[in-house]
DNA sequence: TTTCTTACA
DNA sequence: TGTAAGTA
């Protein structure tokens, strides 16, 4: 009973695009240099998750201001890497202590 | 028709 | 980033 989500949506390329407000052209763009991995299908047709989305999101916010591929894919490894130790459950450090 | 990769401008 | 070729 962890997650009573559904099924979660997947979209098309097209569909993707449409929702981040880029082109086609420029999602596989943003793949080949390591900012989204979206799945694929086994013909090998990209599957874009909401995660996927919401990335894409944060990937053209950061694109809109001025930030360069290499950096676009720093700052969301680096927010994912933070995000990911929140989740580690071992959060509460009493006196806001680090390791 | 859509998507995929590769490639040119 | 847009477009084209040749596929699947």
């Amino acid at each position: 009973m962890s997650h009573p989500e559904p099924d979660r949506a997947l979209y098309t390329i097209s569909v993707a695009a449409q929702l981040a407000g880029v082109s086609p052209r420029t999602l596989r763009h943003y793949e080949s240099h390591g900012l989204l991995a979206p799945a694929r299908t086994r013909g090998g047709t990209r599957l874009y998750s909401d995660n996927d989305i919401a990335r894409l999101r944060r990937v053209t916010e950061l694109a809109e201001q001025g930030v360069n591929l290499v950096g676009i894919r720093r700052i969301l490894d680096l927010q994912d890497e933070n995000t990911r130790l929140r989740e580690d459950g071992r959060g509460d450090r009493p006196d806001g202590a680090v390791r």
